[in-house]
RNA sequence: GGGCCCGUCGUCUAGUGGCCUAGGACGCCGCCCUCACACGGCGGAGAUCCGGGGUUCGAAUCCCCGCGGGCCCA
């Protein structure tokens, strides 16, 4: 029986799962993927996205941070120091939104230090739970030291950066109208505002014409803003009602006399074509009222509920009033009609209650005035892929106001102002420190100004995108480790999701530029979002949320990373699948057995001679490489897993390792022994490249072959990455297509004829010339008599290929 | 209402004017334990390239008009 002498090395069938999580350990224990902040290496550094504690993740998500990581591993192999830091993000509104939820209380009502409390304690459990996720995926991040947004240090440098900003004037305190949620009690910056499809009713309320007693009907969604009414506005094309041009309306039950006025923002075809401005139903009612130089009346409180303006309603909520005031007007036959309307209500991210206008003295960021600076800046970065940039441009100029920056909520971090409480002026404490003026004593002896020893803490806290968009400088180093920051800076890459464009990198950009003056970022990967298997958004609320850890316990972490590498197209939304898991586990047991048959020869570096047939791999090997290298340097991981299986399963182990067999095991001394060693040799080499080609998505197997084979004490992923081997270049590359069709024909009419592969074939056999320096491999790889370079008899032969035939 | 993006087998995708009578992977069907792997091999079915019109000798690929989906702004 041959094949005595060629044991594997490698005894078991496939990859034992269990052997990740003795990797896990022994990684952590080298300390593989330690950051050398004194290393003479470029700094790559990755802008991880801190994920909100607030919730677990879903398969979509662990995808897109196993993407990250695989990025980091690349850049590794590629000889850069990485900087891959782990954070989490733990500050805002969204904690306080689920804790007010999971308690059933509401965070102005209880004592602030316990719902402080009650926060972290929340924010402590999610958090362990990703980082278990994180741990068991393999992320080559730095989780041990992670940093959380809400310690001290990373709050001490958002107050910094503010302090930084108010003394370059870019900050300003103004009372005007802001966008409110009444449920959450806080003002809103534009990109926290959502919309959203909902039914309501449009009302249609009778109007008198104070000149001549005309009765003229209004459509309206918000009837109960009726005593805030200041205009009425027709559309100027509209022939219906010119007559009414310069003319006022007296308002019903509020009796005050507005102008008529022609604009264009009322459509013909809504409701009557006449339409009431109020201050403020929407965005537009407000920019109306600035352009029509109308005086605002807010007639709602932070609260929810009609004030003194509303007069009779005073006291209802919006709702109530809305429907008061609808009984109201019925009975003095008031109102038309009323029909059902479904429109786009603008509401609260976090708590999808609809937002309101209320006027409130906030700090304001100047974000206006950068506009144009943001724009050109938007050029000196690279995004992949380049659509993420429109996203972000679009955004830019679609703003209309500044960056309402103070919260009235309890969960973030505090802004570091204390009032002196004879004059009131505001005092700001040095930076570098973390400060909590809502309890902390005041950092001052006495008033700049007048000299009063007694000083109010400021109460609120900031957006909580004043934190998040200083991630890259916080991680970078800025103001407390120059050293690094001067050589870091600005960061490699910022990955994200396209959903948080308008507000993570804005806002990031932003901040960013107006404390450097640079870019924050050279590249910016934009990714698509994770869905379900049935292709929607998951959410809690929806209950179809896939959870990684039993997807990894069941397969592994690296089937699920080669699915998240393979599964989507950079920028493209994709589903989770557990049967494109499944399958990204059988490849990996495929890469398995072709390294366990690997294993059976020795490995040699000399006294080989290669046969056309290795050239030919090993010339296709290098434009593998390119195309992976390409792949990655896109931040594109579906180029290289994809190319990578296709290549290591359809090429290398189909047709080529099936070809050299004969003479890697040379049974019948048919091959000279330079020969056979060059089989080897060849096998080894290019096993070598692929897992490393490999090991930044599956690091796991890639590492526990790796060490079976090549190195036992040395870790794959210090390797550098594959390079293009020019000596590998010959034209025997182009051999590779004839090839494989010769044995798909070959094994077909094998079968077709019922002769098992390992029959020999007792026909001569006509093939294409261009294959003839693979004569001897052919012949022994099909244990064909003959093959001939010739034309084929034409009676007497069969056709089972391009110029394939078989004689009879 | 305006702007931007997208639309290829059931699913994920290749494709950037001729190599496409559209390739691969998963899934599906049939046959086969061939000495690395049955978590394997071989073969098969499966796409009028969203619809319509045009440009061109030639279009999935370029242009126009629809339809459908997404995002942003009104």
């Amino acid at each position: 029986m041959p094949g005595r002498e060629f044991i594997p090395k490698i005894r078991e069938k496939r990859w034992n799962l269990s052997e990740e999580l003795k990797l896990l350990a022994s990684w952590k224990e080298e300390g593989v993927y330690r950051f050398n902040k004194d290393s003479d290496k470029p700094i790559f550094s990755i802008d991880t996205p801190p994920p909100y504690a607030s919730g677990s993740w879903h398969v979509g998500a662990a995808a897109h941070y196993a993407q990250i990581d695989m990025i980091a591993r690349y850049f590794r192999m590629r000889g850069y120091e990485v900087l891959f830091p782990f954070g989490v993000d733990r500050n805002g509104l969204p904690v306080e939104v689920q804790v007010e939820r999971k308690f059933n209380i509401h965070a102005h009502e209880v004592p602030r230090e316990e719902f402080i409390s009650l926060c972290r304690q929340f924010l402590d459990e999610t958090e362990e739970d990703l980082v278990r996720i994180a741990e068991r995926l393999g992320l080559s991040a730095d989780i041990d030291n992670r940093y959380k947004t809400d310690s001290p240090e990373y709050r001490a440098l958002t107050q910094a950066t503010f302090i930084e900003l108010w003394k370059r004037g870019l900050i300003y305190e103004d009372e005007k109208p802001v966008i409110w949620c009444p449920h959450c009690r806080t003002t809103l910056a534009e990109s926290e505002v959502e919309y959203e499809e909902r039914e309501t009713n449009l009302v249609y309320i009778v109007f008198r014409v104070q000149e001549d007693d005309e009765e003229i009907v209004v459509a309206t969604t918000r009837p109960e803003l009726l005593c805030t009414c200041a205009a009425v506005i027709f559309n100027p094309n509209d022939e219906r009602y010119q007559r009414l041009k310069g003319k006022h309306a007296v308002v019903p039950i509020f009796e005050q006399v507005v102008p008529i006025i022609p604009h264009p923002y009322a459509k013909q075809e809504f409701g009557t074509g006449l339409v009431m401005v109020c201050s403020f139903g929407d965005q537009s009612d407000v920019r109306l009222f600035r352009e029509l130089g109308l005086k605002p009346k807010l007639a709602i409180t932070p609260e929810g509920k009609m004030n003194e303006i509303a007069g009779p309603y005073e006291g209802l909520s919006v709702s109530e009033a809305r429907d008061k005031i609808v009984s109201d007007l019925k009975s003095r036959g008031l109102i038309v009609k009323i029909e059902r309307l479904r429109h786009r209500v603008p509401i609260c991210w976090r708590s999808k209650d609809p937002i309101e206008f209320v006027s409130m003295k906030e700090y304001y960021l100047r974000q206006l005035d950068f506009r144009d600076e943001l724009i050109k800046l938007a050029d000196k970065i690279e995004f992949f892929p380049l659509e993420g940039k429109r996203r972000l441009l679009d955004w830019i100029n679609s703003l209309s106001s500044d960056w309402p920056i103070s919260r009235r909520r309890y969960y973030g971090t505090e802004i570091p102002i204390w009032y002196c409480k004879n004059c009131n002026t505001p005092h700001l404490p040095e930076p570098g420190k973390y400060y909590r003026p809502w309890c902390d004593p005041p950092p001052f002896e006495r008033c700049s100004k007048c000299g009063s020893k007694e000083f109010i803490g400021e109460t609120r806290v900031f957006d909580t995108w004043m934190d998040s968009s200083i991630s890259p400088l916080f991680i970078l180093g800025f103001m407390r480790d120059e050293n690094l920051f001067k050589r870091a800076f600005p960061c490699s890459l910022r990955p994200q999701g396209y959903d948080i464009v308008r507000t993570w990198l804005y806002y990031t950009l932003l901040r960013v530029y107006q404390l450097t003056g640079q870019p924050a970022f050279r590249y910016v990967r934009i990714s698509g979002m994770g869905l379900d298997e049935k292709g929607e958004a998951m959410h809690k609320s929806k209950g179809n949320i896939v959870y990684p850890m039993p997807i990894l316990e069941k397969y592994g972490a690296d089937a699920f990373r080669f699915w998240a590498a393979s599964e989507a197209k950079l920028g493209e939304d994709y589903r989770f699948s557990e049967s494109k898991v499944r399958a990204a586990s059988l490849f990996l047991t495929k890469l398995w057995n072709i390294a366990r048959f690997i294993s059976s020869f020795p490995m040699v570096n000399d006294s080989f001679r290669l046969r056309p047939l290795d050239l030919m791999l090993l010339g296709n090997l290098n434009d593998l490489i390119r195309k992976c290298k390409q792949g990655y340097e896109r931040f594109d991981l579906f180029i290289p897993s994809n190319e990578v299986r296709y290549f290591a399963w359809n090429i290398f182990a189909s047709h080529y390792i099936e070809a050299i067999k004969p003479r890697a095991y040379n049974f019948e001394n048919d091959f000279p022994i330079e020969e056979q060693r060059g089989a080897w040799y060849t096998l080894y080499t290019a096993l070598s490249v692929l897992l490393r080609l490999l090991a930044p998505i599956t690091p796991f197997i890639t590492e526990g072959i790796w060490r079976r084979l090549f190195s036992p004490d040395s870790s794959i992923h210090k390797q550098p990455f594959p390079d293009i081997n020019p000596s590998w270049e010959s034209p025997y590359k182009e051999l590779l297509e004839p090839f494989m069709q010769f044995n798909t024909a070959i094994w077909k009419y094998k079968r077709e004829n019922n002769i098992a592969l390992n029959e020999p074939l007792d026909n001569y056999v006509y093939a294409p010339r261009i294959l003839r320096p693979l004569k001897e491999d052919l012949e022994a790889m099909h244990r064909i008599k003959e093959i001939r370079f010739e034309s084929p008899p034409v009676e007497r032969a069969l056709k089972v290929g391009p110029d394939i035939y078989i004689a009879r």
